[in-house]
DNA sequence: GGTTGATGGTTGGAAAATCCAACTCACCAC
DNA sequence: GTGGTGAGTTGGATTTTCCAACCATCAACC
């Protein structure tokens, strides 16, 4: 696992308000509606821009600085595929592609709670897809509720800041 | 699962551009940062809005009409905790309950490619909790490049809308 | 009786981001 | 020389966000 992270480099770290969170650092730099459905149309295949406008209806002004930005942070490469003129691809760097199982438990939410019925459907390997979490450790799906918090942020509890209790 | 499924009732469907689309549908009700950082907020017992304000960092007003939204929804349920003066209190639904995974992944992520070190660790039962996606299917991990998407959606295939052959 | 603090918001106004339609520029095929 | 593809730009109107300050209700303190 340290080798595997160690593989494609750091992303930069953003600056978040309130309690210091991987979530929130996560959301700073692919939480928005039309930078994580651009990130699902490279990883269906459709890497050019016309595609990506087309597929996911994002304005054309948002979408070229949304793809800017994922290729700033590295969750995209922009790679030439001719000259002249000058055509472009976007593909998923190894950051991009490991966040594909955010996106399955988006559809799979989406499919239980919104969708009438789903509009993509998934398979792994040769069967039906059904997404779950599990946790790595132990190799069982992790049920609601059997997954704790631990803060160890400093000066942060679960309840918010700590009242530091220092000389005050 | 079916009888899960119809624990609760399904949310309202948004209206979402480009192809249609479980995880568009599930980022125009919850995709956003602030609803999904309250969500985080309620997930940890932080039920009040002031304690959701000061810990997510989000603007009060914004926070409001985020809250409202969510509790319309179907996410949060807003409490009614004591009379004269009115106050309340934020409880997930099951839906939103179901909304955890969702945050888990993107921890994981933010936690192998952003954060430094981790500022809130996760436990599983008693262990250490490592995000994993897994096919319920067949109880195994769902490595990267294992699962794929088939557009059931009428007039659209992976690449974009079907040119509709008929008659032309 | 006045002040402070908690709680759960509103309000007003400035600043920024979004959306939309139209436009560009370079090339290719017909 | 007309139309199409591809990858964006541009201008301008509309929305949304952000921020700080404000408000109301009650309890406790002094």
């Amino acid at each position: 696992m340290d080798s595997f992270a160690s593989a494609a480099p750091r992303l930069p770290h953003p600056q978040t308000p309130g309690r210091p969170c991987s979530i929130a650092a996560a959301l700073a730099l692919v939480g928005e509606k039309w930078a994580l459905l651009a990130v699902r149309e490279v990883a269906l295949g459709n890497r050019r821009f016309d595609a990506i406008a087309r597929n996911t209806g994002a304005p054309r002004d948002i979408l070229t600085t949304r793809l800017r930005s994922l290729e700033a942070v590295g969750v995209l490469e922009r790679r030439r595929y001719q000259d002249r003129p000058p055509r472009f691809e976007y593909h998923l760097t190894v950051p991009g592609t490991d966040l594909l199982p955010v996106l399955q438990m988006l559809a799979a939410w989406g499919d239980r709670w919104v969708s009438d019925e789903p509009p993509v459907a998934y398979t792994h390997q040769d069967h039906e897809f059904a997404a779950a979490l599990m946790c790595g450790t132990c190799g069982e799906e992790a049920v609601a509720g059997t997954v704790h918090a631990h803060v160890r942020a400093e000066g942060w509890d679960r309840r918010g800041p700590v009242a530091a209790a220092e000389g005050n």
